[in-house]
RNA sequence: GGGGAAGUGGCGGAAUCGGUAGACGCAUCGGACUUAAAAUCCGAAGGGCUCUAAGCCCGUGGGGGUUCGACUCCCCCCUUCCCUACCA
């Protein structure tokens, strides 16, 4: 038998093990061998989209903390559904496919095929038999049949909105992929453009969406950022009567209470009702100024928002709440593009007195600032030249005078009730879902188009609607969708009538396929449902969800919008699809810059005597950490680490590198030291130089009390399975491999005095870590059975017990002197202790106190 | 501008409840083995001062505070990263 280590020896063929016994398989109700009894965990990766580029070593670190928890979990006895599958559908693969000149089936295909075998080397305890494509058509099958659910509950409407359009990639982005007036993949300028469009009404979930946040274990800053995104601000409606018009204005406003400080009114360059308003002097100013801000890209609009612009419209609205037969009542109406179509009414009252944007108009246009909350004591307000948006007490604002700002708000609102003057209103921040794409590598719509205008769905029992092979599937320079030229394709049959009918040529965005994945993965290969309801109930929703934090707000908030449609539908039992989520941190990589500020690829600098320096110039550089990225020739491919090292190294170096949570460099100078840990693990069992299959002490359990070095083991051994147990709750896995590192060394130098129950505890608790090392020692011990299911071990706290300890003695808080102590001691005799230590400190001193801290320490204070 | 997270040796990072700062590892330096090197094994090591022996001082971004005692709690400031960006 060969007695070295040789991880690409062993760790092949354990994973040939695992697949031929199925050993991660999990079993749903109604397999051979299922146990309702066996508690469920469902664990579960955020799945990747399978880039050309391949996995690098930032990927699995996700993927190997959760395997981790999947691992631990069975050997604790859970039913462990831990599966995987990509994200397969949408516009970088398209465009990578484009730039390519293959077709995305073709590229998707070959990607997936790169991500599946990288993933498979890593020994992740997936259940491959249940993995899925989001671009399977079995899959988008049932991703088509959830939007029936939704537009037979009028949740998908078709609407022309002004959309963001990108001329570079030839589509329609969604609000949250154009960020600063660029596409958010490839940084192409985007303006608005509009479009007919499917629609999801998101907005009608957005309490739900709100509060069932309460119910999840998430990260608190996630939450937050679900929060603000939905942004839910209480107010009121208010309509202005226009001087001399017929039509009114209405506006939403937080702030009710300020309503006798309005002093303007602003309108949206795109507001409905702007060109019928504005007076025939002013016209042409008007559309001048509306045409400029349309051309402005957002990014211009928002860059130059600190100087505002406006003009005004040549109408007056009337402030309701202000005598009409003063002149102050009659407000001018501007346009100006601080004010966002897309938010509230469009239009705004302006509150120059108490809002700071309004301020900053009315200083620059002169208009009138009028004081209607007087701010609380000590707070400057108008006198002292500070627009003040607090909340304070009401003045110079007739029946709301002397009440303070909440209750005048309510007030207000009444009062403009009865005069049908305004109501109160929530308003979000969140804007329905702009969810079609022209594109072609996406899921098509299952809607047909009437002659009429009007549209129907396609019958459930005729998806899915499959998308048609094209050879040119690039988008029109028009912008029209380039499903349209599949002519044969486009063309159906009305379900109903028989007539002639075109499909919808429109696809859904990436993110409809990983909107309820992880609802697939419970029951892959059902072709009735799109999963089964036992299969639903018994796993209910996810356990733990582990992912980036890039997607903190926009997949998270549809998939929980998709589920919570569906739990409406009555097809999941649970409100929310993730109990607990956690975001793994960022893996980063060294680069340099050098005394410019330029970051320098690392292949051109080199380490001379402790400093980096430029490899051609010689000039020294400073290190940094940064992302890893192609220019800066910083990143690493997984599959050459676990070349070299093997893939127990590879996963030990990465959960060693530091918290899951946290961002950390890769360092692979570091990974050597991983390596060398299990190397010396497997020493402690195996005889290199002999040609057992275990140290020969170690085949059979010998009884007895422990005692000596066999009991300082055991101590080490069941201090370091306590650390492993804790760092499961905060995901540290770093101090758990510390702690087995403890063990080891402690052991290494007692390598005949360890047990055979020692050894089995210490291969179990190894075995989530570094599964393959794990099995294969297991089974050198004799065990037939493989560690997958083997049960996890548990610390005893008798143990954790020492009869010693090391007492410490401070004077004046200064560690002085250390002193062994007997488990048991009272305050009096470890005083008595301490001061025997640290004689020599107290020689000729008096001692004003002594704090005796039983189990940690003695401090003297000594008198001044 | 707003919000969040974080600053600990040369590097990655440890440190339950406020109680020995620097666990564990990397790199480094000594020593052993070797013809030599690598690998391996043993050992040293936060910085400074110093009579080289026991010891002293300083040290967790900076400055204050609370406490017998602060990486940890409170106040102010600085830096870095992430998110967000006129939402009325």
């Amino acid at each position: 038998m060969n007695n070295r280590y040789e991880p690409a020896e062993i760790e092949p063929r354990w994973q040939g093990v695992w697949e031929e016994t199925r050993a991660f398989r999990a079993l749903n109700p109604g397999d051979a061998g299922f146990d309702p009894e066996q508690p469920k965990y469902y664990v579960l990766d955020m799945f990747p989209y399978p880039s050309g580029a391949g996995l690098h070593v930032g990927h699995p670190m996700g993927y190997i903390g959760s395997d981790i928890v999947s691992r631990r979990k069975r050997m604790e006895g859970y039913n462990v559904l831990h599966p995987m599958g990509y994200d397969a559908f949408g516009l970088p693969a398209e465009q990578y496919a484009i730039t390519r000149g293959v077709h995305p089936a073709q590229s998707t295909a070959k990607n997936v095929e790169t991500f599946r075998r990288q993933l498979r080397s890593l020994g992740l305890s997936y259940d491959w038999s249940r993995e899925f494509s989001t671009c399977d058509p079995s899959y988008y099958r049932w991703t088509q049949w959830i939007f029936a659910r939704l537009y037979d509950l009028g949740l998908a409407y078709r609407t022309e909105v002004p959309v963001w359009w990108c001329e570079e990639l030839k589509t329609v982005l969604a609000n949250e992929e154009v960020i600063q007036g660029r596409s958010e993949r490839g940084g192409h300028l985007c303006l608005r453009r509009p479009l007919s469009q499917w629609m999801l009404k998101i907005t009608e979930y957005a309490d739900r969406l709100l509060d069932d946040l309460e119910t999840v274990d998430w990260p608190a800053s996630v939450k937050t950022m679900q929060r603000e995104w939905i942004g839910r601000s209480e107010g009121a409606d208010v309509i202005f009567p226009i001087d001399g018009f017929e039509a009114s204005l209405t506006v939403f406003t937080t702030r009710p209470d300020t309503l006798w400080g309005a002093t303007f009114m602003v309108v949206a360059p795109e507001h409905a009702l702007l060109e019928e308003i504005t007076t025939e002097s002013d016209r042409e100013a008007v559309q001048d100024y509306v045409e400029q801000a349309s051309r402005k890209s957002d990014l211009e609009r928002t860059d130059l928002a600190k100087v505002k612009t406006g003009v005004f419209t040549g109408r007056y609205a009337i402030n309701p709440v202000v005598d009409p037969d003063t002149e102050e009542s009659r407000i001018p109406i501007f346009v100006a593009d601080y004010v966002l179509a897309s938010y509230g009414t469009g239009a705004i009252m302006a509150v120059p007195a108490h809002d700071e944007r309004d301020f900053e108009f009315a200083k620059k246009y002169n208009l009138n600032i009028h004081e209607v909350v007087k701010p609380p004591e000590g707070e400057p307000g108008l006198s002292e030249g500070v627009c003040f948006s607090g909340e304070g007490t009401a003045i110079h604002s007739g029946p709301i005078d002397g009440l303070a700002s909440p209750a005048a708000k309510l007030k207000t609102i009444e009062l403009l009730r009865k005069r049908n003057l305004g109501d109160a209103r929530v308003s979000y921040r969140l804007r329905d879902w702009l969810f079609s794409r022209q594109r072609y590598w996406g899921e098509p719509f299952p809607v047909l188009h009437r002659k009429d205008g009007s549209h129907l769905r396609v019958p459930d029992a005729d998806l899915p609607v499959e998308l048609p092979e094209m050879e040119d599937f690039t988008p029109a320079d028009d912008g029209a969708a380039p499903l349209s030229r599949a002519s044969d394709w486009v063309v159906a049959s009305d379900p109903e009538t028989g007539d002639t009918v075109r499909r919808d040529t429109d696809t859904m965005p990436g993110w409809a396929g990983s909107c309820w994945y992880y609802l697939r993965f419970m029951d892959p290969q059902n072709d009735e449902a799109p999963f089964s309801p036992e299969a639903q109930e018994y796993w209910g929703n996810v356990d733990l969800y582990i992912g980036g934090v890039e997607h903190a707000v926009l997949h998270l908030l549809y998939a929980r919008f998709w589920h919570k449609v569906l739990y409406d539908c009555g097809l999941v039992s649970t409100k929310e699809p993730f109990k607990r989520l956690f975001n793994q941190g960022l893996l980063t990589a060294f680069a340099f810059k050098d005394s410019a500020g330029r970051t320098i690829p690392v292949d051109e600098v080199e380490e001379r005597d402790g400093t980096h320096v430029k490899s051609d110039d010689g000039t020294e550089v400073e290190q940094v950490v940064a992302k890893m990225s192609k220019t800066l020739r910083n990143v690493v491919n997984p599959d050459d680490v676990v070349a070299q090292h093997g893939v127990d190294t590879f996963r030990i170096y990465e959960m060693f590198m530091g918290p899951l949570g946290e961002s950390k460099p890769w360092n692979t100078r570091d990974v050597p030291g991983s390596r060398r840990f299990l190397e010396d693990v497997w020493k402690l069992f195996v005889d290199p130089s002999g040609s057992e299959p275990i140290r020969p002490h170690l085949r059979e359990a010998v009884e007895g009390v422990l005692e000596g070095e066999a009991l300082v083991l055991e101590r080490a051994l069941n201090r370091a399975l306590k650390r492993i147990e804790e760092s499961f709750e905060t995901f540290k896995f770093n101090t758990a491999i510390a702690a087995m590192m403890e063990f080891k060394n402690v052991a290494s130098k007692c390598r005949q005095v360890v047990t055979r129950s020692q050894a089995e505890r210490f291969v179990c608790a190894m075995a989530p870590f570094a599964p393959h090392i794990a099995e294969e020692l297991w089974s050198r011990l004799g065990h037939a059975e493989g560690i997958v299911r083997a049960p996890w071990p548990h610390h005893d706290e008798a143990y954790l017990e020492e009869e010693e300890y090391e007492l410490v003695v401070q004077v004046n808080g200064k560690l002085r002197a250390r002193v062994r102590a007997p488990k048991e001691a009272d305050k009096v005799l470890l005083e008595e202790l301490a001061r025997g230590a640290a004689q020599k400190y107290l020689a000729g001193q008096s001692i004003r106190r002594a704090v005796v801290v039983p189990g940690r320490l003695v401090n003297f204070v000594l008198g001044s």
